[in-house]
DNA sequence: CCCTTTTGTTTACATCTGTAATCAAATTAT
DNA sequence: ATAATTTGATTACAGATGTAAACAAAAGGG
């Protein structure tokens, strides 16, 4: 029963958002940013905040009068949770599915087309060793 | 002010799979194939169907005693807005972050990798065209 | 030490989602 | 024609989500 199976609401990735550039932060500085970003006031974060405590994806420090967060999730961890939801309920699971159908409408730019030639060559380089 | 604008919940998304697959459906048809699919009862289907109705997803036509149903945005469609969407909540918008996050952690198989090769070059040959 | 400001915690509330029960009109079967 | 079944529409209700006001304890200023 460990903490990986926590999925984020839209409003609580802005929040995670935060942490994950710069932890731990205080209730404060977290109010004061996302009053910033996203207009919230601080009841609204620190509402956030509770819920996601309560949930295991933020530690809440309570220590010298002032509390402070930190994330318990990575955001590696949890993008790739997500990540596989959308493509199983959207694309069926098919990574090239989505890749193929994102570029019919949008075509990529020559960066991202050459990251993603790189991304596959090492790939291929990876299963040949 | 078109219909373009919807999303759809998880939910929804398996009564769109009916439609997307067959269409019209009458509301028996697709009760009895969400009993099946999704365990739903006869009620939460004809639910499901009417709100989407009300947003706009599916049309409800009332002809001859028994309803039936057609879908009014096409699976593409919204696949794109929901790729979007979470493309840029995820990842920043960026197709290939999230191959490279995702290969990190999923080695694809090698049809996905020739897939996605075929893919990049078609993109190449457009774009030099 | 009192008054003001900051903080942490509780409570509130509308909307959205999942999941149905119920009710009433229409259809079908006997 | 009457009873049974099907069907469309209405109502219900709990849990999630966005958004915040209120309240109380703590800290800081004078």
């Amino acid at each position: 029963m460990d903490g990986k199976n926590i999925s984020l609401t839209p409003a609580e990735w802005s929040v995670m958002e935060c942490l994950w550039e710069r932890s731990p932060m205080t209730g404060r500085e977290l109010t004061d940013a996302l009053r910033e970003r996203c207009g919230w006031s601080r009841s609204t974060t620190l509402t956030l905040l509770g819920r996601m405590e309560a949930k295991g994806a933020v530690a809440g420090d309570m220590s010298g009068g002032k509390k402070s967060f930190r994330p318990l999730v990575g955001r590696d961890e949890i993008a790739m949770k997500e990540t596989e939801d959308f493509l199983g309920r959207v694309y069926n699971g098919s990574l090239s599915l989505l890749v193929s159908s994102f570029t019919q409408k949008q075509p990529l730019s020559k960066k991202e087309i050459d990251e993603l030639y790189d991304i596959l060559k090492k790939m291929e380089e990876d299963r040949d060793a």
